[in-house]
DNA sequence: CAATAAATAGATAGATCTATCTATTTTTAA
DNA sequence: TTAAAAATAGATAGATCTATCTATTTATTG
């Protein structure tokens, strides 16, 4: 038999959908209510507010990009198949999402800098995939450009062409870093 | 005597601010109306909709952009004078908004892909910026990677530098990119 | 000056939103 | 089996939001 899934997941898969497809701010309790097909009291037993449900799934967010790269890059060995296997993920997110972008990103855009609990999830859940980047150009066998500076431009070229697929709705941006890597490479 | 701003330009320009800083969900027609001293009649008098108050928001954004840029590069005469003013364009923006971010990726992350109007003016504004970079880069002595494929990667690299200032709140971001392109050029 | 247009104040419709509450039923565990 | 916990339905408070409307005053222009 099927294993029933718990009321406080379906809440969360369904504000985690609905968040990052169609954004915090027009995306309605009711709505969410309706479509995890609960009841309103059982929501607000499990997340006293709207904004403590915001910070579950950007909590869940952060965990699973992590979880869900190591699956993705697993069988790079060396830092350069890392590297570009970084690259390729955030394609594949994109992909999967129909550009729907970067759920940390279109949090910060959305709010604005006054919400300082999200917005310092958002600082450090970024800055981890930097020193990510930063580890593996260290460990990469490279004499050219300083590789730290490198790695921070490799990185910030990819948030630019994260955006830069929602905004064509296709992965060119994104396949333009991996080719202008590969000639630096 | 001071020349009296006209009614219609009023709402505009706090329209504008509160949009940008705020975001447009976030902002209702009570603030701005109160904000702008001006009676709800007088706004939807101008404006038919919030939403046509969007529009014109964006198109004054677009052509107030290329208007200030082109007034901020007067004086670089050489492509890549006019590179590096295009960065420092940028990180003069966001030091004088305080790190609120681009105008227009602020929108696409606040509203999503369903409103074709406002992505698709969206597009064009990027594209134009993208195409006046490729435009200096192919005017460029340089003989080293396609020249094209730089300008993108570069584009790219400032958008995503942008992205995270509004994260970091320091210009770290526009600086690394420029340190990054003296390397390359 | 007179006629037209533009702006004002302010009430209000009507929808929507977050959150609370009560009363009841279902599920879980001891 | 029985007591406690969790979930349900559904009404509703109370705030807020976009937009409309009326009636009046102020500016503009021929």
């Amino acid at each position: 038999m099927a294993e029933k899934i718990k009321v406080r997941d379906r809440i969360l898969n369904v504000a985690t959908d609905l968040f990052y497809r169609q954004g915090y701010n027009q995306t309605g309790i009711n709505q969410i209510i309706a479509e995890a097909d609960i009841a309103i009291g059982s929501l607000y037993n499990h997340f006293p507010s709207k904004g403590d449900l915001l910070v579950a799934y950007l909590e869940k967010q952060e965990e699973e990009w992590f979880a869900a790269f190591e699956h993705f890059s697993k069988g790079a060995n060396t830092p350069r198949e890392k590297i570009f296997r970084f690259i390729d993920f955030r394609i594949e997110q994109q992909q999967v999402s129909a550009f729907c972008g970067c759920p940390f990103i279109k949090i910060v855009a959305e709010l604005g800098q006054d919400d300082d609990k999200i917005h310092k999830l958002v600082e450090a859940h970024k800055d981890k995939q930097r020193v990510m980047l930063q580890s593996w150009f260290k460990q990469l066998d490279y004499e050219g450009i300083d590789k730290k500076l490198l790695a921070d431009n490799l990185f910030l070229m990819v948030e630019g062409a994260t955006i830069s697929t929602t905004i064509s709705r296709n992965t060119q941006a994104l396949e333009s870093v991996k080719k202008f890597l590969r000639k630096l490479l």
